[in-house]
DNA sequence: TAGATATTTAAATAATTATCTAAATATCTA
DNA sequence: TAGATATTTAGATAATTATTTAAATATCTA
């Protein structure tokens, strides 16, 4: 299975996306990312987690809370994939997914 | 709800995502493109079905065949989606998703 | 150390999605 | 028009995913 199958799966998710785009402009912590939205901590926990899996954010606990990060790596491979697509036939050889 | 959801969610399925690196090659009809995968023809006919309702595909039928080929445009919509995210702080304004 | 705050983990349930078999539709050809 | 081929649609089931409540863990502070 590709290496870019969480991350795909990962930003398939409404919330998930929002999150991504929240922490575009700040680094945050679960808890001032759960405010935004309508749902429990848990459930923003559990959409960290997979965010985290999919290794498109970082987190780091400082004392109490635990700030989330972009971790934007993964996010240049996907736009390498949607640039194969893109591009003209052919496109770059070896790639996997 | 974003008009880039369908396309994520659509994206997010590995079976999809080679579907439409095989038609990044060339163009393909349903069956060819069912010879490729360890799935039924109804299985796939699903998949293709989710991709064309998420306009990354368009299919024309010709004869008994039924053509499946990219359509890049919502391709590029998630590319800008993606610079937006890799961009540095402030982005442009007025994104939806 | 006890209590407060921040966050996650666990367990259950509800909702969504992928897959299959069987049947239907569309087209071609003899 | 009957039979063959290509594909989709329908209906059922299994698997995955999102969400919740309750409990656990980690850190801070009085």
């Amino acid at each position: 299975m590709s290496i870019l199958n969480m991350p795909f799966k990962a930003l398939s998710d409404p919330t998930r996306r929002k999150i991504i785009q929240m922490l575009k402009e700040r680094d945050m912590t679960a808890g001032e990312i759960a405010e935004h939205f309508n749902m429990t901590k848990p459930s923003i926990s559990h959409h960290l987690n997979i965010l985290k899996q999919a290794e498109l954010v970082i987190d780091e606990r400082k004392g109490q809370n635990i700030y989330y990060s972009l971790n934007t790596t993964v996010f240049q491979e996907m736009v390498n994939w949607f640039f194969n697509i893109t591009d003209k036939k052919g496109g770059s050889i070896g790639e996997e997914d």
